[in-house]
DNA sequence: AATGTCCTCAACCGCATGGGA
DNA sequence: TTCCCATGCGGTTGAGGACAT
C-alpha cells in the first residue's frame, strides 16, 4: 500500500531531539538509497547506515523498511491456507510471540503476521469456538440459556440430571443448527452427548460441574449453561 | 456522484534485551 | 557492577482504499 508522507506530524521523542529526520511512509527514491547502500556495504550499524546512505531516517526505521519490506525473500501478498493454519496453531502454543511465529514461516515478516492476525485469523479463530472462554468472560450473567435459568437444588446442590435433559428439550430447543463447546475446548455436534456423557462417565446426580457453551447458528448468538454442583463426588 | 463507515497494513512508539566499555 | 547504545519485539496508530448508503 503507496501512502503519503502525512505520518511525519506525528509527535514522539525522537521527532523531538531529531527534527531533521523523516518519518511516514517511504518513497521509491528512499528504498533504492537503502537497497543501493545496503548491497554494496552489508548492514552493521542501522544509524550509520541510514547516515551513509544519504537517508534522513533514524537507524530504527531504516531496520523496519529493510526487515518487513526490502529484504529479500519477503512474500508478499495473500496468506496461503496451510500459513493460516500454521499461525493459528502456533498462536495457541506461543500466544503472541510474533517473531517466534515469523521464524517459522519462511518469507513473512512478524509485524505482517501480527496484522494478518488480528484482520483474519482472530477473528476465524474466534468462530471456531477456541476462545470459549472469552465468551464466558464477556457474559455477565452465568447461568442463562435461551433466556432460561437452572435454580439451585436447596440452596447448595447444582442441577439434577432430569434438569439438564429437561433443558436440552428439543420441543423447545431444536437441535439442529447447534454445537456445544466444553469447558476443555471440546467440541459437540450434539449437546445431548454433553449431558449425558455426565453420567456415563460415573458422575451420580448433583454431583458434576461444568461449563458449556452452545453456538446458535440460526441466531447468531452464544448461549450458556453452567452445570453447578455440589462438593460431593462419585 | 457524494458522503460516511469500515478495514487493512505500513510505520511508529515505548520498552526489553544483550553486548561492549 | 553499572552505564550506554544498538537492536529486537509487541502494541498501537492513522492514512488511504474499499465498500455501503
Amino acid at each position: 500500500m503507496v501512502k503519503s508522507t502525512s505520518r511525519a506530524s506525528t509527535t514522539g521523542t525522537s521527532t523531538t531531539k531529531k527534527t531533521w529526520l523523516k518519518k511516514g511512509s517511504w518513497s521509491p527514491e528512499e528504498d533504492q538509497k537503502l537497497i543501493a547502500y545496503i548491497n554494496r556495504y552489508g548492514i552493521w550499524n542501522w544509524a550509520v547506515t541510514s547516515k551513509a546512505a544519504g537517508l534522513l531516517r533514524c537507524g530504527k526505521s531504516c531496520r523496519l523498511r529493510w526487515m518487513n519490506y526490502l529484504r529479500p525473500g519477503i512474500k508478499h501478498g495473500n496468506f496461503s491456507q496451510e500459513e493460516d493454519e500454521t499461525i493459528i496453531n502456533l498462536h495457541q502454543q506461543l500466544g503472541n510471540r510474533w517473531s517466534t511465529i515469523a521464524s517459522r514461516l519462511p518469507g513473512r515478516t512478524d509485524n505482517e503476521i501480527k496484522n494478518h492476525w488480528h484482520t483474519h485469523l482472530k477473528k476465524h479463530n474466534f468462530l471456531q469456538g477456541n476462545q470459549a472462554a472469552d465468551h464466558q468472560e464477556n457474559q455477565s450473567g452465568d447461568q442463562i440459556y435461551n433466556n432460561q435459568t437452572i435454580e439451585e437444588n436447596n440452596g447448595s446442590s447444582g442441577s439434577t440430571y432430569e434438569e439438564l435433559q429437561n433443558l436440552w428439550d428439543p420441543e423447545s430447543f431444536p437441535m439442529e443448527g447447534l454445537y456445544m463447546v466444553d469447558d476443555f475446548g471440546a467440541t459437540y455436534a450434539d449437546p445431548g452427548f454433553l449431558v449425558s456423557s455426565f453420567s456415563q462417565w460415573g458422575f451420580q446426580e448433583n454431583t458434576y460441574t461444568s461449563f458449556a457453551s452452545c453456538y446458535d447458528v440460526n441466531d447468531g448468538l452464544w448461549d450458556y449453561l453452567l452445570m453447578e454442583a455440589n462438593e460431593e463426588t462419585v
